[in-house]
DNA sequence: ATTTAGCACTCTCTTCTTGCGAGTGCTAAT
DNA sequence: ATTAGCACTCGCAAGAAGAGAGTGCTAAAT
């Protein structure tokens, strides 16, 4: 990439405010302008000269010989990294987000959808939130229920509440009570045990049971692994007002078929901001950052949420490359801290479960 | 509306050729192309004598006096109700479609996301499938999970495999176990209940199972009414690419926020395809029919699948007005077909495990 | 050595004009 | 009832012209 050359103090003011009002305007700015609306101590002609460095640095670039300057992928990403300053969101919406999100306590279901409309509000982009999944899964409950024939519907609770579900054929019909009693006898055996340790205990059982649980810890590995599939979104509809996109040339669509591309979505996630990433670190993801051509035309802030080690999800707001990334930073920041909190008091009781004596000190 | 007026044969052929012809050009269709493409046996200046009373009817209409005619919302209306003939999907792609279901037989979670996906790529247009619904619910597992203090995660299992989740505040810590015990004694009383004899049995309870009883009925009297908000979607940045849509004007917005927006989309399912409405059949929304205005620019054709009485849900597929209506109603009813029977053996044991002996017969 | 005023120059955007071609409506003949 | 013929309408594309915005450069000022 672009070396960071250091930019003299004054060519940083003024990518910051050519910055700032691009963002404000959408369109490339003028050096009389800026001097006017700043009250800048230099003339535009000094402006001029400053901007015709920054265009040699790459930090600015004219549509045309006679337009404004406007900033580069590169100069968003100078004042992202050197000049930005957050602006934390004003203290009546973080009152009112907060108390959104304590109505829906009880709600879990509710939790993502909420965190994702918060998003896409404060933000003006689209949002993307992600459900949480656990690094290490933990057995907690089987059912198994008779649906057809030999077909078997197969539910598995993992402890902090996943659940996951599979059908799956027995090789020789069966009556509900048997498999009940299937499922008993792996409860007992399981419950309280992580993959790992299912896997040595394979071996101790019968065939039916080991092959159920077979499938059981490939499940589990599956959970561990990927990214979750249940995704969140909202605010497509304003993101597609921005005027970058009212042209519904390829660059709005491309930015439809991210968000609607899971595959896509789940690598871009899962490249920029693997499971390992600290909790509260926010990315910034401008245009694509010549890894992923469909992001060529906007740009993706992204945090992940959580509790680290236990349960994380990812989550974002879809932009158009001139955002302002301070609130939009902000935003997203806040909201992944709250709703971890909420995960986190969900999954508090790994450590209550596993030594129920600890808990009944409580 | 416009009393329907009876047609001609051959004022009737008219409008079907225009109504073909336009959904293949997208543009005004003019009288002597009709007449040279179908090889007709009368003149282009029949034709347009034929068009100008079409277009006293309401069912054609031009965009400027000297261009050609295209159908009005009345004339799809009519066309779709009188002239179309339906257009079977081909074998071949039956059959691939087919396989892949077949194929997913196993991974329910897979389920949705492919009907969803394999409607949007037959139709060309946007997708819309919701999860199936019960109406009857009946108790099959409770599972009490606690997260943190007095917070308790409840997990219902219901017949046929849904799952509900909730959290719950204790009025007082309790153990593990002691919540365990609890949901034990539940499964006990309540497994294979429906709403009522649940309700019925509550009184019978000490206070702390009552509680969570009247919390189940909730869940439950909830889990009968809604449709699922579970939704999945595909599609969308194709339909964007439709002539149509191109102007990121007014009426792509509008297509985009009915997808967005689950409460409006909820609303025209539940309304125009109301859980009553008969398994199989397709109806057909041209042009919001004045009743939904952020449908103005676009027509759905939707079906209700699963199994009558027992599980169902929506599925459908939104396009422009200027649609073929004969190959998407196909497609919509092959896909909602294919997919209720998967629901049918699925939910099939409703029988069976209520009556196990009968299951043991088999 | 910077900074700045002044000015010529470039390029887009809007508006207007013009001409073309597609398609119709009408009339009169079949 | 149908149709050939023709005048007429109207959108659309291409071209022309003018305005306006903004720069780059040069020469003067600090």
């Amino acid at each position: 990439m672009t070396d960071t050359h250091e930019l003299t103090a004054r060519q940083g003011l003024l990518l910051k405010l050519i910055v700032r009002e691009h963002v404000e305007s959408t369109v490339p700015v003028a050096s009389r302008i800026l001097v006017e609306k700043y009250n800048l101590t230099f003339s535009p002609a000094t402006v001029r000269n400053e901007m015709a460095a920054l265009e040699e640095l790459g930090y600015l670039s004219q549509p045309h010989i006679s337009a404004g300057r406007m900033p580069t992928e590169a100069g968003f990403r100078y004042f992202v990294a050197r000049l930005m300053e957050e602006q934390a969101l004003p203290l009546a919406e973080q009152r009112r987000i907060a108390h959104q999100f304590h109505q829906a306590r009880d709600h879990i279901e509710a939790w993502l959808p909420l965190a994702s409309s918060v998003l896409a509000q404060t933000s003006g982009g689209a949002s993307v939130v992600t459900a949480p999944r656990t690094m290490q899964p933990v057995y907690k409950h089987l059912e198994l229920i008779l649906t057809h024939g030999r077909a078997v519907l197969l539910i598995l609770v993992l402890q902090g509440g996943m659940v996951e579900q599979q059908m799956l054929a027995l090789s020789e019909p069966m009556t509900q009570t048997a498999l009940r009693d299937a499922a008993d006898r792996l409860n007992q055996i399981f419950a309280g045990l992580s993959v790992v340790n299912i896997e040595a205990r394979i071996g101790e059982l019968p065939s039916l049971e080991a092959d159920i649980a077979r499938l059981i810890v490939s499940i589990m590995r599956n959970a561990e692994g990927m990214p979750s599939d249940e995704i969140y979104q909202h605010g497509l509809s304003e993101l597609l007002q921005e005027p970058e996109f009212i042209e519904g040339d390829v660059a709005s669509t491309s930015v439809v078929r991210v968000l609607e591309e899971r595959s896509l979505l789940q690598a871009v996630l899962s490249e920029t901001l693997p499971p390992a990433v600290g909790i509260g670190s926010v990315r910034v993801l401008i245009g694509g950052e010549g890894r992923w051509d469909e992001l060529r035309t906007c740009s993706i802030v992204l945090a992940r949420y959580g509790v680290m080690d236990i349960a994380t999800g990812a989550l974002g707001v879809v932009g158009p490359i001139r955002m302002p990334y301070g609130r939009t930073i902000s935003a997203v920041r806040f909201v992944a801290n709250i709703l971890g909190e909420m995960v986190y008091e969900m999954y508090q009781p790994g450590i209550r479960e596993t030594f129920p004596d600890f808990a009944e000190q409580l």
